[in-house]
DNA sequence: TCCTGACCTCAAGTGAAGTTGAGGTCATAT
DNA sequence: ATATGACCTCAACTTCACTTGAGGTCAGGA
């Protein structure tokens, strides 16, 4: 297959297309396609065709995961968005809006985080009880009391 | 046992009383000695006993942790100290200043990102090639080119 | 007709940071 | 004497986001 033919241009694509034209790999594709972030019908032959709005579905995931969204999350918000429609301007804004505000809690919880750090580089005593940077109910505290993990991912 | 007797203050720790102590699972504290994060020596029973500047060594790999150290390279600087040494005032100094130079960076990119995002908000395009969210060169660069995982931890 | 390349399915592996469970030992309290 | 609780080892399981591999199908070109 050399040159597109313009006449093709709303055609489906095949996954080894949609994995070139999104950069991700094949068996990326399928993975995406189990967990049901994306969709796709089968040819006479069982190959996978899928609608054009894929690649922007995908360009909306790996956007996504670089903010640090997971999967499972961005998911569910594409399961927001009409099935084979593409996703217009205005979805994109109210996905990523959502997703900004993540962005900027995390960046939030590492900025006291650093505080607390730069205050303690020259205490060094890391006391269970006393400690800041060892008590995340204090100024650091993420999401309310209660056990939780300490991951501030 | 019920009340600690002072006369026992210097005696070394068996794993559950680090566990209690540090808070946190003694299957934790298993796994951290097999990684080589922390060490003991046996009883006559074959119990471990931890000299007291464990906890003062897991103190400094919780931290670590918050500030999104992984355990391999914990195990690294733990491994500049001095065995069973108390980790002192200095050596925690000298240790949370080059983490905080990458958590410092850490913030950086994802402030750099949402800066990004703020102005493709508005954009949408998202495509390959010109959108500056999906092509991490520009000036989201995080470790200068070739090819990378698109993970901003 | 045969070969190649793109596609298919399903199972298993990766790595991080542990947790859970089975089966066994040891010391002490009743 | 026995039961309890703390400890021991080793293997397997968990989650996330994929990748790798084995074995098989299908369409088009030489």
């Amino acid at each position: 297959m050399a040159i597109i033919d313009p006449a093709d241009m709303d055609k489906d694509l095949s996954v080894g297309e949609v994995a070139e034209r999104s950069g991700v790999a094949v068996s990326t594709i399928h993975f995406y396609e189990s967990k049901g972030l994306i969709a796709s019908w089968r040819s006479s032959g069982n190959q996978r065709r899928f609608p054009r709005d894929v690649l922007r579905r995908i360009a909306i995931i790996k956007v996504a995961q670089r903010l640090g969204v997971p999967l499972a999350t961005i998911a569910q918000a594409l399961k927001t968005l009409p099935d084979g429609r593409t996703p217009t301007a205005e979805d994109w804004k109210r996905l990523s809006a959502a997703w900004k505000a993540d962005l900027d809690e995390r960046i939030a919880v590492l900025t006291k985080l650093r505080d607390g750090l730069e205050g303690c580089i020259g205490c060094g005593c890391l006391s269970l009880g006393e400690c800041p940077l060892r008590n995340p109910w204090d100024e650091l505290s993420e999401d309310g009391p209660g056990p939780r993990l300490l991951d501030p991912r």
